[in-house]
DNA sequence: TCATTTTATTACCATGTGGTATTTTATGCC
DNA sequence: GGCATAAAATACCACATGGTAATAAAATGA
């Protein structure tokens, strides 16, 4: 019955809209099959956006995670992730992970546990980042490493969203930089 | 019938949880009257919404206009902002303004021209503090007035939203200082 | 006091939601 | 072919939403 085509249709709808603003109903009709079908595969609409969400993760956030674990040094690392923030065609309509996460509180349990174990990876990838640069000595001051990864994950996540919000990426990209610039020892 | 006690239930209701999360029916019941009054009284659940946003803006709003307006020095006026956004007792649940600007797509017609001219007008005051700060050569650097003004209205809304999000205000604080850090010379 | 107007309530409507019992259609298998 | 079995769709459920027509209650004026 093509479990993958609903995984794609569902994705793209949830993802250039928002998972909360798409119904159940409007999938099936998209994807063109009955409402028991999709039941019958993914259980509830819960089961259906963790299994959205799993797939986003592997296609897209393994991206972006490859970037931040890559190994390269702090600078060149971020201007990756500026470029993947401000300028990834992927993100002109935002992050899914960052929508859902944004949209918590109307989560299923199941894809609610699913976006908090993102947020927990994505945080310690940050945290290792940071330990590294700082024990090489290519970051110094007395920020705390975990706070500084806190601040990088959601200066990431804001400039994403501004994107998402119809920001011109020029403009973004010059606000991330900005504000990524406290990692810039001047 | 007391319209003032409706917007204040409702205000309160659409502040501590989201205004896309109350339905009309909870307000009506929470205020304790019927639907067609509030409907004789606000016309549409927009009209409402409006009406709630309008009292917000003088009773909240006003004060971090104040604030920004008040022809102190740069620093001083960042840092009174930064105390605003992080440790402002009626902040804890977030700011009823920018849960309506994050779910836009969600508002009717009148309260989202409400919402775009608060946003316009704080996007000036904000312009015109940067502006004082630069001409009297608190502020130097090259970034536009324009580029700083938007920077700092998203931090704020950034750490306001991240104190909704359940963050501990001495993080919030420490992340907001470290972001409008930028507008410090060194 | 009685009629008129204003205010509030009850009871309802159409629509959309997530979810499912029932029936139809297709798929092996002998 | 004929029959069991799995997969699909139709038609429905209970519930909640924003909004309103019909109606009762209360205030107001003469």
């Amino acid at each position: 019955m093509n479990a993958d085509k609903v995984l794609d249709v569902a994705m793209t709808a949830y993802w250039q809209s928002d998972p909360a603003d798409v119904s159940v109903n409007a999938i099936c009709q998209m994807a063109g099959i009955s409402k028991p079908s999709l039941y019958r595969e993914f259980g509830s609409e819960d089961g259906l956006k963790r299994a959205v969400l799993d797939s986003y993760a592997e296609q897209v956030l393994s991206d972006v995670f490859m970037i931040v674990i890559s190994g390269n040094g702090l600078q060149e690392t971020l201007a990756a992730l500026v470029d993947f923030a401000a300028a990834d065609p992927r993100m002109e309509t935002g992050c899914l992970f960052y929508k859902m996460r944004a949209g918590k509180h109307r989560l299923g349990p199941e894809t609610l546990a699913r976006v908090e174990d993102i947020d927990a990876t994505a945080r310690s990838a940050y945290v290792a980042l940071l330990q590294a640069a700082r024990d090489s000595g290519e970051w110094q001051g007395g920020l705390p490493v975990e706070a500084g990864a806190s601040y990088l994950g959601e200066q990431i996540a804001l400039a994403i969203t501004q994107r998402a919000s119809g920001e011109e990426p020029a403009r973004v990209r010059e606000m991330l930089t900005l504000a990524l610039s406290v990692f810039t020892r001047r």
